[in-house]
RNA sequence: GGGCUCGUAGAUCAGCGGUAGAUCAUCCCCCUGGCACGGGGAAGGCCGCGGGUUCAAAUCCCGCCGAGUCCA
């Protein structure tokens, strides 16, 4: 870390006065404008001075120092960027979620592959970071939502070659640090009581020396300087062990925390009281928590010691807590009962501001991915709200942040979180009652409910211990939840995860230059002529060619849609296309011949093919929009793969879809098929395009570069690489096949367009024709006439079963019995099946017969025995005998076994010899 | 995406190789002046679908479909 002590000798240090020190308690270096200071200004250095003596000139409410920090920046040159949404995997597949505002740009922008919205830029980006939700609401000053304040500047080398984005340097160490300075002074900070604490920074594959800055006890700010990336031959260790070395691209990026700065500014105890006072102003109206003054005073104080006890470092609670009642000399249950209705409250507000922001930027609940991040916030949320006794509806608490938080889908957002809190309803009912039965069984036995079913409770069932804790009390069994429960529950997911082999690139093709694509010039062109630049064969494949032509027609498979098929022809020889891939902007022609490097060729496409998808791909988004037009704004592309034949679009959707919202989907689109809208390419400027149509235009994917191409349908404007056709109406007709759930919260759609519309519809048709040519009906009358078939079907199968027994009783008159010992016996071959073999052999035990029946039905020969009550011949034995003489076997209660075997030829012979063995058996 | 659990009567579930069950709901009867309760009875099942193993599968195995849940 050493060699990069270097790198924080500012010359804004320099000329401002700071000195660098070293602070006795947490060790750390940091610099200083006062001589005579000597700790760093963090905690537990120092104390959260600015609770009760506010930093600042004036108080601010969040909007307020959002405002103030973004217009200052604007004033110094920046320009202000609108939010991204929290839901990070929008644009990058590393992460779920936004945490910090440097995560919009990464990874296209930091690695210059594509440039910045703007340079500098100012953002105030909306965050989630779930892994302090256990801390929220008892710690003070911790929130699972929030919003990163930060300025950005990107710059590269001089030296770098000119590939990048973006060029030059705009600023970088000192003038950031300046920046962070005027800003403080600007809002009234005394400067003297600033500290920048050395303290490198690594995350994510980068890393870079970084400062916090440190006011009063508040950590305010972090500026790091991005400027190397992970490379194991790199000059510089970092505190994750890793070696790297500088990159060409060497970002600022900044982060000033909104909701610490507007609690500095106010000086409260807790943050969440300066952030959203009047949400927890209405919660404790609703739960009913009112203090006496005295406790009020009391709160207070504990709320500045918990700030400096740091508890997100103390396992224990508890025992944290002790220590917090200890310093105000009260009894710690007392405390605890006082404090935690408000360390609820607390939470439950910073919970529906996450779902707000989670919801308001459409994500859907489910069981994978963020949507099962807001699920498990919501079930928090809804556990913490009946805690506590706030009888208000979820929905409505979360519409509360979500007003204020500007969104316009509300409506959307509660019937989401109504939804939400149904099924969670549903889950713990089903729950209680598998814990009621499971409870009573253990209180029966007197048996404690052992940690494994615990598990299993929770794992495979979503109950949590303590709901079985409480339930097993109710029904007076007892079960304990060990402390390290959830590592248990980890235990069981400790499995190999998966590793996909990463495709070999073939370094053959790095060297030749990216092939140009003529299928955007004119989508409807299916020829075109070319010069074959290299063709390499393939690897163990007899009389397969990969061929690189300078351009090409083919599409390439891609977004979804397959390549396109076709012929390369020189004057003597024609090779068929079977398949086309990119690789990194050169397009590879799968071939079964070889057409000769340097030959010029023409290219002609399977031009049914390629309509067929095109019309494909131009429907998928227009049901995409038919979607969203009946469903709602929520509703996005989460996968789609266009044939020939028929497409398919995965759509984000919270409730099951129904034939009703199918048909309607339908409806929708072919209005806008016959609307004959056109269908729009442009390459537009990248930033100009998002910052016009937002994200939305990524749900297909992210591709890079400054200018992307987008595809317009009406107001859907979607980014895609795909070839489209010229007007709606060029798809003819679209007809949706089917929908199926992917996972909880997508349903896939699949549909034909054009002729396949039609091939699918009359497909459909013809089996209905062939059911009603079976029924001997007319098509319309299936329906009924199958639900006809299906009751008589039933009420047959009744009449048979009555016939049965009443023939059984017919039989059961024992004219033919033989003598066992004193006993009636029958022995009888029937061959019928199991089902009459058992009936007649009931009915002749109620005789008070002995029942042997034999059956050479079905191909097997069964016996059936059956024994009255009081006779002394165990049923299963006889069975078992007569079995063996058949090759098979058999068993069952001792007065009424079944059994059988291959060997029908012998049935006879084993049927004779069956009065021998019911007087064996009987003696035995 | 991976793990786990579950699909049996209208509902909730038991049965886990050998004759498909319970409770509630429904219908009828009894008890009552009437209701609640109570008692008696009836009706109600492609045991999710398709293969396999077996003399025999609701039950065991495989695949599919569906529901739920935990983890990333």
């Amino acid at each position: 870390m050493s060699e990069l002590e270097a790198e924080y000798r500012l010359d804004y240090f320099e000329e401002e006065g700071f000195h660098r020190k070293q602070c006795p308690v947490t060790d750390v270096h940091f610099w200083t404008r006062d001589p005579d200071r000597e700790t760093c200004g963090e905690p537990p250095a120092d104390d959260y001075s600015f609770i009760d003596n506010p930093g600042f000139d004036e108080a601010y409410t969040l909007a307020e120092m959002r405002e103030a920090f973004l217009s200052f920046f604007e004033a110094n040159d920046h320009e202000r960027i609108q939010p991204y949404p929290v839901a990070a995997n929008r644009w990058r597949d590393d992460v779920l979620l936004t945490q910090a505002s440097v995560y919009d740009f990464q990874p296209l922008v930091t690695s210059g592959r594509s440039p910045p919205p703007a340079n500098p830029l100012t953002i105030s980006q909306p965050c989630i970071r779930m892994q302090d939700i256990d801390n929220v609401g008892k710690t003070g000053r911790h929130t699972m939502a929030f919003e990163m304040m930060a300025h950005h500047a990107f710059n590269t080398r001089e030296d770098a070659d000119n590939e990048y984005a973006y060029e030059g340097e705009v600023y970088w160490k000192d003038q950031t640090v300046e920046l962070c300075d005027q800003f403080l002074e600007h809002m009234g900070a005394d400067l003297e009581e600033i500290t920048y604490i050395e303290d490198p920074w690594v995350g994510g594959g980068n890393a870079g020396p970084a400062f916090e800055v440190l006011y009063r006890g508040a950590e305010l700010a972090t500026l790091v300087f991005m400027s190397m990336e992970q490379d194991p031959e790199g000059n510089y260790e970092m505190k994750d062990g890793n070696r790297y070395s500088p990159m060409d691209t060497y970002v600022v990026d900044t982060g000033y925390g909104l909701e610490r700065w507007t609690w500095v500014s106010q000086g409260t105890a807790t943050v969440y009281e300066a952030i959203y006072p009047d949400a927890i102003e209405f919660l404790k109206d609703n739960a009913g928590v009112t203090l006496s003054e005295e406790e009020e005073d009391l709160v207070h104080r504990a709320a500045k010691l918990s700030g400096y006890l740091d508890i997100d470092e103390v396992d224990d609670l508890t025992a944290a807590r002790a220590e917090v009642a200890d310093q105000l000399d009260v009894d710690a249950d007392e405390l605890t009962e006082l404090l935690e209705p408000l360390e609820t409250i607390y939470a439950i507000a910073d919970h529906c501001r996450t779902l707000a922001y989670m919801f308001g930027d459409e994500i859907v609940p489910s069981n994978v991915g963020t949507g099962y991040l807001a699920r498990m916030v919501l079930r928090r949320t809804k556990r913490l709200v009946d805690d506590i006794g706030v009888d208000a509806p979820l929905d409505e608490l979360v519409d509360m942040q979500a007003e204020r938080l500007g969104y316009d889908n509300r409506d959307t957002i509660r019937d989401i979180v109504r939804t939400e809190e149904r099924k969670y309803r549903e889950t713990l009912e089903r729950g209680r009652r598998k814990v009621e039965t499971l409870a009573a069984e253990y209180a029966d036995r007197n048996d404690p409910i052992p940690v494994d079913e615990l598990i299993e409770l929770y794992d495979s069932h979503g109950i949590q211990p303590g709901m079985v804790e409480d339930i097993a009390g109710e029904y007076g069994a007892t079960a304990t939840v060990p402390d390290d429960f959830y590592s248990l529950v980890a235990d069981r997911h400790a499995g190999a995860d998966a590793t996909a082999a990463a495709e070999g690139h073939d370094d053959r093709l790095t060297d030749l230059p990216e092939t140009e694509k003529l299928f955007y010039d004119d989508q409807e062109r299916t020829e075109f002529e070319a010069v074959v630049l290299d063709v390499f064969e393939r690897d163990g494949d007899e009389g397969a060619y990969d061929v690189v032509l300078d351009q090409t027609m083919f599409y390439p498979e891609g977004g979804g849609q397959p390549a396109d098929h076709g012929t390369l022809a020189t004057d003597d020889a024609t090779v068929r296309v079977t398949d086309v891939q990119k690789h990194d902007g050169v397009v590879v022609h799968r071939t079964d011949g070889d057409p000769g490097t340097g030959e010029f060729v023409r290219g002609q496409l399977d031009v049914e093919r390629r309509r067929r998808l095109m019309r494909h791909h131009t429907a998928t988004h227009v049901v995409g929009l038919a979607a969203r037009q009946v469903l709602g704004e929520h509703v996005r592309q989460a996968g789609a793969q266009k044939g020939t034949d028929s497409a398919r679009l995965d759509i984000t959707h919270y409730e099951r879809l129904e034939r009703e919202d199918v048909t309607r989907i339908e409806a929708v689109a072919n209005e806008i098929v016959m609307e004959n809208t056109p269908v729009e390419q442009a390459w537009p400027d990248r930033n100009e395009a998002e910052a016009e149509h937002g994200f939305d235009l990524y749900q297909g994917g992210i591709p890079p570069g400054d200018q992307i191409r987008t595809i317009t349908i009406d107001d859907d404007v979607q980014a895609c690489g795909g070839t489209h056709v010229h007007r709606t109406g060029d798809i003819g007709a679209i007809k949706l096949l089917s929908t199926e759930p992917v996972q909880d919260g997508v349903e896939r759609l699949t549909f034909a367009a054009g002729d396949a519309a039609v091939e699918a519809t009359q497909r459909t048709e013809g089996a209905l024709y062939d059911a009603a040519e079976v029924l001997d009906v007319t098509p319309e009358d299936v329906p009924a006439t199958a639900e006809r078939f299906f009751t008589e079907w039933k009420e047959r199968g009744k009449t048979i079963d009555r016939l049965r027994t009443e023939l059984a009783e017919a039989r059961a008159s024992a004219d033919d019995a033989i003598d066992i010992d004193g006993t009636p016996a029958a022995v009888r071959r029937l061959d019928a099946d199991a089902d009459e073999l058992r009936a007649t052999a009931n009915a002749l035990v109620d005789n008070g017969t002995i029942a042997v029946l034999g059956s050479g039905a079905g191909g097997s020969a069964q016996f059936v025995v059956g024994v009255p009550d009081g006779v002394g011949i165990n049923a299963g034995e006889v069975v078992g005998r007569l079995a063996a003489a058949v090759g098979g076997g058999g068993g069952g209660p001792p007065d009424f076994a079944q059994g059988g075997g291959p060997d029908v030829d012998t049935l006879d012979d084993a049927l004779e010899s069956a009065p021998e063995v019911l007087r064996a058996v009987h003696r035995a």
